[in-house]
RNA sequence: AGGGGCAUGGUGCAACGGUUAGCACACCGGCCUUUGAAGCCGUUGAUCUUGGUUCGAAUCCAGGUGCCCCUGCCA
């Protein structure tokens, strides 16, 4: 061990630790996999954990290899991606690696099978091997090549190589046995012809290439990879894997498989994520609401919670689904000790402080983080004009409001206590201006007298504020699983109308003039927010990354609810009575 | 005539034949508070089922039930 591992055992750590001491492996290999056809999500970052934190715990090495056997779906804009946010994540590979590094050694393993005995090459069309696979209940029949002579196959897979064959014409298949219970083992496909594209590191170099199955064991097995961790679906192709390996006498990994990290309220699948962004429903691969790592980046997250979260889903064999709030959990966590706070107001409403002098402004001062004496202090303007959220004056409070109403004390953070006066109304009868007085003794904040008032409420000077966009994003999906198989239902169906509002007239602190993009700050009050990367010169933008906890915002939903409950049973009692009504006419 | 895997509070994990079945999130209550935040304290709430083995079973065995994966020349 190089590390110190205060982290919770899993079994695949334990696993590790078995092999170690039993001296089956002397050292320790893992690699981290992807296929470069799409960006890394929330999922992967589980993965990615476990691959690097193995390694690094008992000091071996983590490659990254890009599985690129497939030219036709992959493409190299992925490759730098999946790069950045790997090490966005906090994590090094040792080498970078790519499945096309191996297509000789490959070439040459599918020979060394052919002279076996334990390959051959086939001529059947695509429907005829299909058809002669069997089903899940019936086993598969052979192929009426094979058992064609060694010389023959091997003249015919030396001609597929040279391209004398069209795409699909024929295939190399390992000779294993058709009537397995494991499809897999039905004399499964190593090579296929691929005319077209180029393949985006070997260019034309290559008319054929291997399957996944036939590449993926004998890449870690060549790089000397000791622990293949991997997901649930590929523990049925452990017995090929197997095969292949002992039938080619090289190095023997060991594969692990654990259940993929789900998440609710989002999909994870690469092919519903293309569709998301293809069909226009998010602005991007990076749009806030995805859950792929580049998004959350963007949104404001950091790796550091991303691992923290991961860490407390822990690792298992059980298909299972995290709640997202478990992953909020970890970014208010992480960012309460970092980022600093500032005054925001996302929803302004004018305040006039009428016994305050007109031209004074003073500068007051407030606690950069209340986590963290080293953050300092900072001042900020206060004088006779100010923003305050709407939702912090109400006409006619309901019970536990303790916010601003009229004839009310308040505090403004770090400002003065002020009482409601008057209230201005346009002729549509809505709020347009409020008139305070201020108490000149309670500078700060605090009272000389000792009086206590319930509520404190975040402002900005009118004046000096700096004007801003912020963007509010909500789930992405309605429901905590949008793959449920309701019928006649698609996942399309679940999209949450609302999960992005953008506010276009924020008034800021004037602090946060120099936010500069990436940068994280707690809004107080109201969550955390980072500086989007289209913010310019002339033009702030803001994403909300996650809403502090809110306790009143529950109770608010609580009361609707009741209330809700309440006119249910009204209507249902009504409805009782109109019927007795009924009956009695009758 | 299938093969493979999985089943512990609402959610996610732990308990490795002996604990009052533990932890985190959520929930609910309380304390504290110049953020209705954070922090602190506390309360609810779980071993899929039926048998078996054992002094003793969440744990081992068998049957049942339920869920997931496998019939791409995808990965």
């Amino acid at each position: 061990m190089t590390e110190e591992n205060t982290n919770p055992t899993h079994f695949i750590r334990e696993a590790v630790a078995e092999d170690l001491a039993s001296g089956r492996f002397e050292h320790i290999a893992t690699r981290f996999p992807p296929e470069p056809n799409g960006y890394l999500h929330i999922g992967h970052a589980r993965a990615i954990i476990i691959d690097f934190s193995i390694a690094q715990e008992n000091g071996g090495f983590c490659n990254l290899r890009f599985d690129d056997t497939n030219p036709v779906k992959e493409e190299v804009e992925y490759v730098d991606a999946i790069k950045e946010d790997i090490k966005w994540l906090g994590y090094q590979w040792k080498n970078e690696f790519y499945a096309s590094d191996y297509f000789d050694e490959l070439y040459e393993y599918a020979l060394q099978l052919i002279k076996a005995g334990k390959a051959y090459i086939d001529e059947q069309t695509p429907d005829e091997v299909r058809e002669n696979r069997g089903t899940l209940k019936e086993p598969g029949t052979n192929s009426p090549y094979r058992d064609r002579p060694i010389e023959e196959s091997l003249d015919l897979f030396e001609r597929m190589k040279n391209g004398e064959y069209p795409d699909g014409s024929i295939v190399l298949r390992a000779k294993i046995d058709m009537a397995s219970g494991n499809i897999n083992m039905r004399d499964p496909i190593m090579y296929r012809i691929l005319h077209e594209p180029a393949h985006h590191r070997t260019g034309n170099k290559w008319c054929i290439y291997p399957m996944y199955d036939f590449a993926h064991g004998q890449s870690d097995s060549i790089e000397g990879i000791t622990h293949s961790l991997c997901s649930l679906e590929y523990e049925s192709h452990r017995p090929l894997y197997d095969w292949f390996i002992n039938e080619l006498g090289i190095f023997p990994t060991r594969q692990i498989e654990f259940a993929r990290l789900n998440l609710t309220y989002t999909v994870m699948s690469k092919r519903r994520l293309v569709r998301l962004v293809k069909e226009g429903y998010v602005k991007g691969w990076d749009d806030p609401r995805m859950p792929t790592l580049t998004a959350y980046r963007r949104r404001g997250y950091t790796p550091e919670a991303i691992r923290a979260f991961v860490e407390a889903t822990g690792v298992a064999k059980k298909n299972s689904t995290a709640d997202v709030g478990l992953l909020e959990h970890h970014i208010r966590q992480d960012l309460n000790i970092r980022a600093p706070r500032r005054m925001a107001v996302l929803d302004p409403l004018k305040v006039v402080i009428t016994n305050y002098p007109e031209d004074k402004v003073e500068m007051l001062e407030a606690v950069n983080n209340p986590e963290d004496e080293s953050a300092g202090t900072r001042e900020i303007p206060f004088s006779r004009e100010l923003y305050i959220e709407r939702s912090d004056f109400m006409e006619d409070p309901p019970k536990k409001y303790f916010r601003l109403a009229p004839e009310r004390e308040v505090r403004l953070r770090y400002g003065y206590f002020v009482t409601a006066t008057d209230v201005v109304k346009n002729d549509a009868g809505e709020i347009v201006e409020l008139h305070c007085e201020y108490d000149p003794e309670t500078k700060g904040g605090y009272a000389p007298d000792g009086r206590k008032v319930r509520g404190t409420i975040h402002w900005v000077s009118a004046e000096e504020a700096v004007d801003a966009e912020v963007r509010i994003y909500d789930r992405l999906f309605t429901v905590p699983n949008p793959m449920s198989k309701e019928e006649g239902k698609d996942f399309i169906d679940y999209l949450n109308g609302d999960s992005l509002e953008t506010k276009k007239r924020c008034k800021m602190e004037p602090s946060l003039k120099q936010a500069r993009s990436g940068e994280k700050f707690q809004f107080e009050r109201l969550g955390y927010f980072v500086v989007d990367p289209d913010t310019t010169n002339d033009k702030l933008i803001f994403n909300r990354t996650v809403t502090l906890r809110d306790n009143w915002a529950r109770i608010e939903k609580q009361r609707a609810k009741e209330k809700m409950e309440e006119n249910r049973r009204r209507k249902q009692e009504a409805k009782r009575k109109q019927k007795e009504a009924a009956r009695k006419n009758n």
